[in-house]
DNA sequence: ATGAAAGCGCTAACAT
DNA sequence: ATGTTAGCGCTTTCAT
């Protein structure tokens, strides 16, 4: 492995010289420089990057922990890290906790042994005992849509009640009155807030006496199918139905239509992620938008600037959620 | 930070102690062992990996080069490797190439700089120049799905032919003599392979005469799309339908269905990946299933293997694909 | 305008 | 059974 030594002999000047031309950080004579340079073309010279972040205590590397990249809510989130860390020099460690508390906070400790520059968490399985580990151990951190906004930590929130408002608003002026929603897996946060925003809104429209109910999912297709048929065998059909994820929407979907129920026609379903999916299924299915791309580009930023910074006070972000309307919502035929 | 000097001084031991005790690497004393547990446990130590590494010059860290992570297929091969390689206690460094070239000789460099022990290369994009810069390093790596067989590296092959002669004999069990193949874009290796596949297997069955076209996509659901339109207008219609992949049918699908043509009933259709979407959309989708996560989990045993014993004779593996049989292929109306 | 030398935290050959 | 010491390749203070 060549170093340092090896060009400063071939140049003929001292290894902090050659240090200093690398890294431009003081005046050498241009001619110097240009010998230096020669030098390392001849020796074909790569740094050694863990011996400068040996030194520096800098690693320009950040991890980045999310639960499943199978998951289709990642994918985008990864892109948007990634291409944000690499545009700045740095590079991105992935951590899958595989939905396990336990594995993450061995990856985490695994990150923190590695010396990186920053964390990402964006598993959305975030609880006490890996805060605890992050704040205890003072490394840089963001968490990306955790839900215990009461914190005093950097992080990113979707703001789901936006999305929802807007889809229940829009089935009501579609004349709908009976609107279910199904929900996600009892243990996720973010699940239980899309939940309660949905009966805060719902709540809201007092005057309407709208009838809804809360049924469950898993936020897989299978969830949201066997909730569905379940509704079909009790003959328990509202006009609207919305779900806490694309896929449940997608699988109450199938079922509705297995039972020969037409959607939009008789039924109208929302959706929520916009995944990529939405646009595939037939009807179109119209859903809540969240900017999955950009949460993890800003996430990535706002880590940067944490880095930058560590007196920085502590930075929020929020991100609107808007709905998209497709062809799985229409006029609610009771009227 | 504590150090193996603050550690030996609390346990009134040399640091050389310290460091074997840690990683049992000659015998100590229990009571000498105990002493310097506990004065780990005080200053609740965390080993720095990248002291050890630059001394030992082994990171522990592996590079993971892909095309775009939102691209279906890299989701599960990712997967595939991060679970191998935490379960070895590796991490990797997922680096997208976006189909760069440039971009990916940038992001390998970047790795060889940072000392990874190895690369998994899945970009699909390898060309010469990543090949050379690769083989000029001497880094360990190996190739997932590239497709120049001829040279002397470790690599990965899904086995395209074994797949598409399935979906060939299929069709022609089904009464299908004529069949069309919308391949994927031209600049692609693995999709020039699978149009050689295809030719070489309808030829073998020249007895039957079988009428047969090669269409251009794109590998995305709009290409699919637009060449099935193109179809359609030209009135060019087949029996069956084999796409190059999965989106690519999905797309040729959806047109066919605007146009009033019915799937299996009018046109038989096969994709190839069997990504999750397959078994969505209706018709269910029959496809050419690719074990993407094994494949990822393999490349990650065979690097671990590469960077255990530099002198291991070449390594390959082939992954076989087969046809899964779903909704969208039926017997054909010509007969 | 350049160099010498100490140090980042760890490993490992060589002593004792 | 344990300690001394010289690196690993780089940065950085202090000299000149």
């Amino acid at each position: 492995m060549v170093n340092y030594n090896d060009i400063a002999k071939l140049a003929n000047v001292s290894p902090t010289t050659v240090s200093h031309v690398i890294n431009e950080t003081r005046f050498v004579m241009p001619e110097t420089k240009e010998r230096v340079y020669k030098a390392m073309r001849e020796l074909k010279y790569q740094p050694n990057l863990l011996a400068r972040s040996l030194a520096t205590g800098k690693t320009q590397t950040v991890g980045l922990v999310i639960s499943d990249i199978r998951n289709p809510f990642y994918p985008e989130l990864v892109q948007g890290v990634e291409e944000m860390a690499v545009k700045n020099d740095y590079n991105v460690f992935l951590c899958n906790t595989d939905y396990d508390i336990e594995k993450g906070v061995k990856s985490i400790s695994a990150l923190i042994k590695r010396k990186i520059d920053g964390i990402i968490v964006a598993s959305s399985q975030v609880d006490s005992s890996i805060l605890k580990q992050l704040t205890d151990t003072d490394v840089n951190f963001v968490l990306v849509d955790w839900c215990k906004r009461n914190i005093k930590v950097d992080s990113l929130y979707f703001d789901y009640k936006v999305g929802i408002a807007e889809a229940v608003s829009h089935l009501i002026s579609l004349g709908h009155r009976d609107i279910y929603f199904i929900g996600g897996p009892k243990n996720l946060k973010t699940a239980e807030i899309r939940i309660r925003n949905f009966i805060d809104t719902i709540e809201s429209y007092k005057d309407l006496n709208l009838n809804y109910k809360i049924l469950e999912g898993n936020h897989k297709i299978d969830g949201g199918y066997e909730t569905a048929i379940e509704m079909l065998k009790n003959k328990d059909l509202p006009t609207a139905v919305i779900c806490s994820n694309d896929l449940t929407a997608i699988g109450a979907m199938k079922a509705f239509q297995s039972g020969g129920i037409k959607i939009p026609d008789d039924i109208s379903i929302i959706g929520l992620d916009n995944i990529a999916l939405t646009e595939i299924v037939s009807p179109e299915l119209t859903t809540i938008e969240l900017e999955r791309y950009e949460i993890g580009k800003t996430a990535m930023e706002m880590l940067l600037n944490r880095i930058k910074d560590e007196k920085l006070p502590r930075q929020i972000c929020t991100f609107k959620t808007k709905l998209i309307v497709r062809e799985s919502t229409a006029e609610s035929k009771k009227n």
